[in-house]
DNA sequence: TGATAAAAATTGGTCGAACCAATAATGCCA
DNA sequence: TGGCATTATTGGTTCGACCAATTTTTATCA
């Protein structure tokens, strides 16, 4: 695909992405930017084509990964109409709009940390309750100081182990979500050795009322360090509004 | 799309689907199943369109579905691999889960409710710090009992004013995967009057504690609702194990 | 005149074959 | 044996055509 629209494509590295993805790139910030409002006719798959100077089976693959999103509604014989993202599209949009609309960066960033703190803390209490003596020494092995391993992949696993221990498959898909943003935004937390400590200290706390089954207090310790990182990110990020 | 594969769409009304979709769905009954097992490498392409006798354009639209589920791993060159989906699966596989195999729909169906009863009180805490009074007059309206309109409707209403008065628009995004399953689920349990009554009397408290600007109370009052409703649920599925 | 049905135009869905581009496998040479 | 150029494999894209559902237009008749 070369067209007049590369110019959509300024977000980060800006590696050459596939076709099919620049152009859903070009859509979604039309769409976030509310220059195709909800209830819009998209052109037809032909005139796109043509506007992208790129070949219809490739313009689909981006309108099926929008489809995907639950952000246009596509209808044989009629059209693609965009639908309100607010009413129907799903967690993934979350990531589209940061890699899209950098601006919105501190405010998702800050939306997905108040998650976070919100519902991890349950998933540590559930985590308590029913971890299996496996998965305790998992917990155990994962934490165990290791120079092989830094910090934060200890982390990422600490909070992977404890969404398995809650029995609850989709505390293991949410935080699978959560990691994506993780390897955006860890690095810039961990990096301060007073937060890595912080995150030792968790994982010490967290992995003893975790043994002995005390639920509540691992629910109170996994709010506490995520007020902290909460607050450690937010003040980051404003540090370096552009990231990386 | 004819191909010895069709007895894998046996669910539901089994309209029909894009084919496409149908490939995309054979995919995902295999990697749900472990058929396909994590790290597996699926067959080319070209091998792919010969074996659903389709054309290589359509297995590519199911192969970037599953892409976006995050399932597959696709490289230019080399191939597409089976990824561990309890390892970077979002959200939205928990809903092909359900239509792949329907043995899974009672377990997912608790887990979901476990989220919901976890998470939203502290939506509605926030909510109620945060509502403005326009969003106020607009719970009002939603709650009013009006013969145009259905307990179940209403319900839906309010917690999605909610979610918008959290002012976090990942709780938006939350809400709408909540909804695709409250059109599944939500008819079995609004059937019963006495969950109506159950549901107005929910819309009448949140409102008072909301509109006082109660945070506790409107999260002890969501919580309240949710786990009568989790109980009545499961219940509900139990008898009617196929759903409607 | 107006409702209704048939026909045409529009648009997404699928197909086939070809070529480009990145990766992996092969084999040659130093 | 190790490194590197060559070849084969495989996903990425393109072109052009036809199928199928929907909408719009036209024709028809009561």
């Amino acid at each position: 695909m070369t067209t007049a629209n590369d110019h959509d494509a300024n977000h980060r590295g800006a590696r050459p992405t596939r076709a099919h993805k620049a152009i859903a790139r070009v859509l979604l910030g039309q769409i976030f930017r509310g220059e195709l409002a909800a209830g819009a006719k998209l052109p037809t798959e032909r005139a796109q084509a043509r506007a992208f100077a790129a070949n219809r089976a490739t313009v689909r693959e981006a309108l099926r990964y929008l489809e995907t999103l639950e952000l246009i509604a596509v209808r044989q014989g009629d059209g693609a109409y965009v639908r309100d993202f607010l009413k129907s599209g799903n967690l993934q949009v979350a990531k589209e709009m940061i890699e899209v609309d950098m601006d919105l960066r501190r405010e998702i960033l800050a939306a997905l940390l108040e998650v976070r703190r919100n519902y991890l803390p349950a998933v540590a209490y559930a985590a308590a309750l029913r971890r299996t003596p496996a998965q305790l020494r998992q917990l155990e092995k994962a934490i165990r100081r290791n120079p092989e391993t830094t910090v934060m992949a200890r982390d990422r696993r600490v909070h992977r182990i404890i969404a398995r221990s809650s029995g609850n498959v989709l505390n293991i898909l949410l935080i699978n979500f959560f990691e994506d943003f993780f390897d955006a935004f860890g690095p810039v937390y961990f990096d301060n050795p007073r937060h890595r400590r912080r995150s030792e200290q968790f994982h010490h706390d967290i992995h003893t009322a975790i043994a002995q089954q005390n639920a509540g207090q691992s629910r109170d310790i996994m709010h506490e360090v995520l007020l902290y990182a909460e607050n450690a990110l937010l003040e980051g990020v404003d540090e370096h509004p552009r990231g990386v």
